[in-house]
DNA sequence: TATTGTTATACTCTATAACTATA
DNA sequence: TATAGTTATAGAGTATAACAATA
């Protein structure tokens, strides 16, 4: 990024106050994971949003798509497009549900859940390479800090 | 959220596979400090980006533009609608950069200052609610680690 | 040749309103 | 009346390619 030469002066902005905020280094935490998540994904045929839904769905047979929806956070006029593709992959399936006509009951079929096993090893190796920078205390510590700020909004 | 009677047998995905990885927790806990900030930043005229841009600007005088996308992880193509939003609004001032005759050099007005001090006043308040929760190892703890995950790609 | 600001464009994610068929 | 899936639509954020002016 800076190829021999030295910058230039007022070419750095130094952004000691934003840099104070928890939500701008949240965002760019997660921005590091995303981009290189989504290269991982990519040759998989998957998204971050696809590849969600699908774990989720082989975690879970016979799921709701409202349902999904709700534990992804994400609106159910938006999981409809998610679902096309998954299904036009092959990998996800729309059933009649049994016991509500209105809804749709989602499983995975024998592609989807070696498409899923093959996604999942590889952001398993990607999180491994991630936890090799810090303690299995501060993951534990990390993951419990992170959960409060979740669930932070939910009391209010 | 389960107003009185209890979920359907159905309904609820315990989404224990994804649980366990960081970047997904680390989107959910952003997702939740971004719509609090969205709906604090909203009154004075603000986004997260707009918002981002004017602290950096009111904190280096005479920045680059290229220099603040550089900074904030922004195109400098998408930086530009950034900055004439900011600049519409009277808060932000591109003038001709003193060394430089492609560049521009940016500066806040008297009445950017005044929305930044707002702006910043606001988001301090929500920092330390969301601090409250959390003791001073453990924000000390987050951000160091915060800090590996972001630069961890850096170094492939 | 490379960089700065810019335009045009496209794709993803997100959010809301409204429709239908069922409950 | 409320809910499930759907469609349409619009606003953000993000990414790439290309151009004119300048280094």
């Amino acid at each position: 990024m800076s190829p021999g030469i030295s910058r230039q002066s007022d070419a750095l902005a130094v952004d000691e106050t934003l840099r104070q905020f928890l939500g701008y280094r949240l965002k760019r935490a997660y921005n590091t994971i995303r981009s290189e998540l989504l290269s991982l994904l990519d040759p998989l045929g998957l998204r971050i949003t696809t590849y969600s839904a699908l774990v989720l769905i082989a975690d879970n047979p016979g799921l709701r798509q409202s349902a999904l929806a709700e534990a992804l956070d994400i609106k159910r006029s938006n999981m409809v497009a998610i679902i096309d593709e998954l299904e036009t992959n092959g990998w996800v399936i729309r059933k009649d549900h049994p016991s509500d006509r209105r809804a749709l009951a989602l499983s995975v079929t024998k592609s989807g859940k070696s498409t899923c096993k093959k996604a999942l090893a590889v952001c398993a190796e990607h999180e491994a390479n991630l936890l090799k920078c810090m303690s299995s205390d501060a993951l534990t510590e990390l993951l419990g800090t992170l959960e409060k700020i979740e669930s932070s909004s939910e009391t209010k």
